[in-house]
DNA sequence: CGGACCCTTCGGCGCCCGCCGAAGCGTCGC
DNA sequence: GCGACGCTTCGGCGGGCGCCGAAGGGTCCG
């Protein structure tokens, strides 16, 4: 009996986790999370690698399906393929070995300071901010992750209140639980995750810093985010 | 900057991914998703390498902690550490590019018989069975899946019925969809799969077939599936 | 007690793969 | 048209890693 015939899948499960298991490719898929397209060169100087090196390793990832990729003139860009590369990504990510641990327990003022430094995972947010959003929902009664992670009634209410159309037919889940790297806990994905990071792009919630993954919350979005979910806004909220 | 600046994960990702990235080692954690413990023999002659080469990648599992070890006597015993690395070893199964494609749509009769060929995916339900039973609680209102795989309240009576009774706290997803590689279409996972597998096997619906995770659905569980769930069964099905 | 068995360590071999700079092609903008 | 820029190809280098058999230690069973 060889190996082959004990487990057919085993030499493509190896392949496609040796794709991630080179950390040059893994810098690239962690930065192509923030569902954006990037430059060849772009990820070359963000991994610290030759132009030379990143063409290699994107061709790689290009041709197993991973990336998807578009030539613009001499540019070339590349995104992640879809939502199942990121949650592969996203739980390679969260099972791997913390480094810079976050602080586990935040004062509350502490915390209403962090919501600023958020940032998205893929097409939703994430980190502190998508923590909190995600609690806050819940504890609100729009998620419920009683029986599985779902959407509520009050919580599809809620969203057309917004103003969030979520798309008509479901090809991916409308909740999704992710687990968050920084904060250990989940945060909100899935389309409704993804509609309501939208949203709050749209409507001058969050902008975007740099080109990276971060965000920062804005007064407007701080204010919506008290009114909607009660989070904390320090211009409503004295400093303790 | 500096590779490690960019992305302190990256490096982190990367070796966890190169566990993985083994043909061998994939091998080992494909067959502990059975759920049991095996010894270090058995999984060489499953991989079909020298048993110095199983001792050195096993030591690498369960020093990164994807595998938990056990000695009894001159036996090493390993299993899946839990139920995280179970889904990230079913996460690149469920991407890793197929081979052997199961037949996409079976007569009625086929199925019935396919039904006979389950396994078992970590510690749940696979393959027909386990997408069988997926299919027809979701059929009855028993599962939801309109915004995010649920327990609906008649799912939670009828589990009740059966006599199943869920793990108080719930540390886990109670209700988790899981790719099947074979049928490419979920089958339940989450605490309630976890639990609708260990009824099956404690009741004589399903035996275990030899050392791996196939298991053959028996007369009796036939029986009952067909009286619970509305499954075909051959004894009460005129044969077209 | 002795042989069989399970498992581990060791050393050597061969293969694979990421890295780079140099050279080169195509695009872009002045 | 020319230089700058983005990207690709090529060849060589060095490091890493899985493989094996041999040797050996510990457990098990007749």
């Amino acid at each position: 009996m060889s190996n082959l015939d004990a487990h057919p899948q085993a030499p493509d499960l190896a392949a496609l986790a040796a794709l991630l298991a080179d950390r040059t490719r893994a810098a690239f898929c962690l930065a192509l999370l923030d569902g954006r397209a990037w430059t060849a060169t772009e990820l070359a100087h963000h991994a610290a690698v030759a132009a030379s090196t990143a063409t290699g390793h994107l061709n790689l990832l290009v041709d197993a399906g991973l990336l998807a990729q578009e030539r613009q003139g001499r540019h070339r860009y590349v995104r992640l393929a879809g939502p199942e590369t990121a949650h592969l990504v996203e739980t390679l990510a969260s099972l791997a070995p913390r480094r810079a641990a976050a602080p586990r327990s935040l004062p509350a003022v502490t915390r209403s300071r962090a919501l600023a430094r958020a940032r998205t995972c893929y097409d939703h947010l994430a980190g502190a901010l998508g923590v909190a959003v995600t609690d806050a929902m819940t504890g609100r009664g729009l998620l419920d992750w009683d029986q599985g992670p779902a959407l509520t009634g009050a919580g599809a209410h809620w969203l057309a209140h917004l103003g969030i159309t979520l798309p008509p037919v479901a090809r991916r889940p409308l909740v999704r639980s992710c687990l968050d790297w920084t904060e250990r806990r989940p945060h909100l994905a899935g389309a409704v995750g993804a509609a309501l990071c939208r949203h709050a792009l749209d409507h001058g919630w969050i902008t975007r810093i740099g080109t990276g993954r971060a965000v920062a919350l804005t007064p407007t979005g701080r204010s919506a985010l008290h009114d909607s979910l009660g989070l904390p806004d320090e211009t409503h909220t004295p400093t303790a």
